[in-house]
DNA sequence: TATGAATGAGGGTTCATTCAT
DNA sequence: CATGAATGAACCCTCATTCAT
């Protein structure tokens, strides 16, 4: 029921989706929704709530590897399986983040977006620090762009051909050694 | 008039935003927007017909350029470039984009990013082939991670304390040479 | 100008015509046409009052014919010539009668159709009591089957006082065998 | 409540009419009608083509009567009959014709009042034929007047390929004679 | 005279939600 | 649990009319 409201967000939109055509696919009326659920928002709350709360435990989690370049790699790849789980929760933040970010509701989203950039930006600082990323790197700067990979990209899955591991190593790979072919050294 | 209607549906969304709101930001009421446009929809058609028009136009001059690092250059400072002025024209499209590829009036935009896609797409390979760039990369993928950061990335203006160029040469950095420092050499 | 109104009032109808519409006609703005009129409704106005009035000058000027079927035969042909000058003011009659007949500034309408089913009547009466029609002629019914023909025909409901059976009875009557009574065999 | 909307087209017209009147009438709010009908097109759908199935059903039965007389018989009754019964449908037709014939959703409109007319002609034509009828009886012409007392009378205007006169002299040929060749005599 | 921007009431329609059955 | 009729606010849009220019 939950995952039937997830996917129709996920492909409309959650303001987009109607509780009708939530109601329609689940074979009952709409009025019947309300004996499973208080309102739309509670829909919406659950399914994003339990996906930010997988991301930020295992971000807590990654924070204490070996060293920053190994807590990015367990950060990208956690994100990446988290991701694999919850793609509904992503695609509706994206859709409609505008709405949710200022919803007293879902108060708890952009307080969670702050943790999580706190948690990138510490590891590149300390990658940094440690002599294992540039030291000329924008820790900040970094975070953004690689957020806007690993997050309000619409659709890991509509890469088809690639697994997901193959899209995952492909960032990596290009996130830590470029495109280009190394000087000459 | 115009720009005060992308400004708002950037801010929240094309299908968000109401004509009534759109009206009282230029201080008329909301019939009297009908003076001005059509329907809303040809408010939004403005908007991203004019911006998606640049870009295939930058984007088919960049083809041309001496080899494909340049071309692909060319190809992320103009995208930057457009967007700075077109800011409220990639918003619409990250958020409503679910609406636009489905509404037979935006048929010209699903059109044009798969153009955009070629035109992307042909110059890593030809870097490939030129020896330019790593034999082992995978075009297609790595286009699609570009365009996200490039294209349905929320908001570069988001990125406070940067100056347009300043996220352009960051992002540059890291797509040619990654964020790792090189490993013995 | 008041005929290029008139010819998209009996186009479309009064109500369902815009003042744009007709403004575009003239070759003007719509704002414009309100130096030439007062309002849409003294447009209608004017082309209204000079039918009717032409129409009950006619009916008026055929009561004092020689004879009741004389009286007919002009009533009938000065109605066809009248229509066929303000063709557009019957379409529009017959179009919005129902907003005519209750709008107070067409008042004299509903008057002015009240006098001529007087005149009509009187005619058909004089001629039964003149033998020229046949005695069994019912003069009511058969002005509002004429009236029909002629004019707008309204609801057959309207027909108050007859029973369907008799309206179809009377209708086949004239139908087939006409109103006269048979020359002389 | 169809039958609700159907009284109020009828008195007002369709295009008149207001979905939030209809609503008033049946004791709901304007919203509440949607629970019944999509839409307030589909409203008028569903009393106009009942009629005209019904109309084209009996015209069609009509149609293998015994001799053209008795077909022209079983027409004129069925269709007060049909009148009776659909009252309503007959006032909007008569209203709103002209929207009705050019929008789409009601081309089935024009396409019956072609067949009708069809038919009509066809047994008017036999009974010329079998000497039933005056033979100069113009069956089209003959329709065409009939119609305007049975029907929606449309405009003298649309009788094609007939002088005014030539129209009048029809009328009046009718009116005092009617169209049936006279007993013996 | 003509313009054209603005009005403001009202048009048809949608939709999350309620509630008696 | 499910129904389905009803709500009521909000949606996009239309249109006769006004008025400063």
């Amino acid at each position: 029921m939950l995952a039937l409201a997830a996917e129709l967000f996920a492909q409309k939109g959650y303001r987009a989706t109607t509780v009708r055509e939530i109601a329609d696919a689940a074979g009952i009326l709409s009025g019947s929704l309300y004996h499973h659920f208080d309102s739309k928002e509670s829909i919406g709350d659950e399914i994003l709530s339990s996906f930010v709360n997988q991301v930020l435990t295992n971000y807590r989690a990654a924070a204490s590897a070996a060293d920053p370049r190994a807590a990015l790699e367990q950060i990208v790849r956690s994100t990446s399986h988290t991701l694999s789980q919850h793609r509904a929760a992503l695609a509706m933040l994206q859709h409609d983040w505008s709405y949710f970010a200022t919803h007293p509701r879902f108060a708890y989203l952009p307080k969670a977006l702050r943790e999580i950039e706190r948690i990138w930006i510490n590891q590149l600082e300390l990658g940094k620090q440690d002599g294992l990323f540039r030291p000329d790197l924008d820790a900040k700067l970094t975070y953004r762009l690689l957020r806007d990979v690993l997050w309000i990209p619409e659709q890991w899955r509509r890469t088809r051909g690639y697994s997901t591991d193959q899209v995952v190593d492909g960032f990596l790979r290009i996130l830590f050694d470029g495109i280009a072919v190394p000087a000459d050294c």
